[in-house]
RNA sequence: GGAGAGAUGGCUGAGUGGCCGAAAGCGAUCGCCUGCUAAGCGAUUGUACGCCCGUAAAAGGUGUACCGCGGGUUCAAAUCCCGCUCUCUCCGCCA
């Protein structure tokens, strides 16, 4: 959610920022709400504050025991004249809500004017395409070759886009993940927190998943909670609503959960395999800090997101999202894209973002400066480090053997009780 | 699932219709005192939104709202009524 104030002052330059987005708002009702709204409550407030004095007046004169009633039949219109302002004041002011809620957050001046993914800037890439001597396979076929994933059976168990994996695949995917918070807790400084997997709708209006983007959630039937797309949501919300202190700034937390997207909207698109599932795992990391320091936090949050692939060994490179690519709430992302040899193409395999104020603002994650009292909003900034499904995918494609066994990586093997190779 | 108790400022806690944005204490900040620390004394101590004045930005003045959330009664609600949420205690069930 961007600044009313700073919207309704800088109106020519955010519409040139959305129009680069690819976005068109019309910024003309929300100048005529936002001047509604100021009108309906200077009208309301006038009402509000003669009602306060004259009451105490009827206080006064009820003491006295004086008479009163003329002074109270007044105040009786004033009050179903403040109700009926209070009712258009709502109104306006729901709307106004409604429009803020939807437009998209600035982008940073860095971030370049792009029509799609395919205009995103590279802005570096590590290791080389691994060389096969034989026809690199998907990740698909390696597993189920190797009898660690069955699409089939996720498939009766649940549905489409479901997958169980099997012996040292559901191992594996338990290893990557250990490995991924054991780094960032062990030598990132995260500090590591297990939410709750499902949450109110409060906090996924806080993080801008609600409004707008309802239609890519599960929803748990019953009661107004939602399956998170991921622990962006519930740890992002942890300081929903609170005043922190400078010195606590900034505060690293990554978490482990489980991801539900009900993926509408992608009918078609890589149907086979783990790489769009409804349920995935992932390791997010979540920051807070002070606006002058949330850029360099980011570059190294993307950097603690491509250790994990250098110390897998596997080749990625770094693009910097276009505008037409940034998401709902983002100023700026990096997109850590791992080379997939089966595919023969590069996927996305961690997201990270600054969202500046923008979230902080929708769920009021506000700190104290330590000179001046004053208390602004934190910026709070996000990344994948990793998605652990698509970890799996990278390291089957890229460690595949000749005979089909795929070789494990050596920082896993500890994970793994000391298995070398899934054959 | 059944029965009961509760929700007030950073914290503890008073407040059952007007003098309450809210006592008192703690904490915090500033000042005095002091060789230093402690103690003591004094002052300050929420957030949001609007308006005025003014500015590079601020400061300042003023109004309104906020005592879990939503509604109602009343000239007037932290206080009375209704609904909801959450927390705690006991019973049942359970990993």
């Amino acid at each position: 959610m961007l600044d009313i104030k700073y919207l309704r002052q800088n109106i020519e330059l955010v519409r040139s920022k959305m129009a680069a987005r690819g976005q068109s708002i019309d910024f003309d009702r929300f100048t005529s709400l936002e001047s509604e709204r100021r009108d309906l409550l200077m009208a309301v407030e006038t009402l509000r504050s003669e009602r306060n004095n004259v009451s105490k007046e009827i206080g006064d004169l009820k003491k006295k025991k004086a008479d009163a009633s003329s002074l109270i039949a007044r105040m009786s219109d004033v009050s179903a004249k403040i109700k009926e302002l209070d009712e258009r004041l709502r109104i306006t002011e729901e709307e106004l809500n409604a429009f803020i809620m939807t437009v998209p957050n600035i982008q940073h001046e860095s971030v370049v004017m792009g029509h799609g993914s395919e205009d995103n800037p590279v802005v570096r890439s590590w290791g080389e395409k691994p060389v096969f001597t034989f026809k690199p396979k998907e990740h698909f076929d390696i597993g189920e070759n190797l009898n660690i994933l069955d699409f089939a059976c996720g498939a009766k168990i649940t549905g489409a886009r479901f997958t169980l994996y099997r012996g040292l695949g559901a191992a594996l995917e338990r290893a990557v993940l250990n490995f991924m918070l054991d780094l960032h807790t062990g030598e990132h400084g995260y500090t590591e927190v297990l939410t709750p997997f499902m949450v109110n709708r409060e906090s996924m209006t806080g993080t801008g998943q609600l409004p707008k983007f309802a239609e890519d959630l599960f929803k748990i039937e019953g009661m107004d909670y939602f399956l998170i797309p991921t622990a962006e949501v519930p740890v992002t919300n942890i300081y929903r609503d609170e005043i922190l202190e400078e010195k606590m700034l900034p505060l690293y937390h990554v978490a482990y959960s489980p991801c539900f997207r009900a993926e509408a909207g992608s009918y078609g698109k890589d149907t086979r395999g783990l790489i769009r599932q409804h349920q995935f795992n992932k390791v997010e990391m979540v920051k807070f800090t002070r606006p002058e320091t949330s850029y360099d936090e980011l570059e190294k949050l993307t950097a603690n997101a491509e250790e994990i692939l250098k110390r897998l060994g596997i080749h990625y490179r770094t693009v910097s999202l276009c505008t037409a690519d940034l998401g709902f709430s983002s100023a700026k992302t990096y997109d850590v894209e791992a080379w997939m040899p089966g595919q023969n193409a590069y996927r996305e395999i961690s997201s990270c973002s600054n969202f500046e104020d923008f979230q902080a603002r929708r769920a009021s994650i506000r700190f104290r400066r330590e000179e001046s009292g004053k208390v602004e909003f934190v910026h709070t900034l996000n990344g994948s480090g990793l998605a652990v499904g698509r970890t799996v995918v990278a390291i089957l494609e890229n460690y595949q053997q000749a005979d089909g066994s795929v070789l494990i990586p050596k920082v896993l093997q500890p994970y793994l009780r000391g298995v070398d190779r899934i054959t």
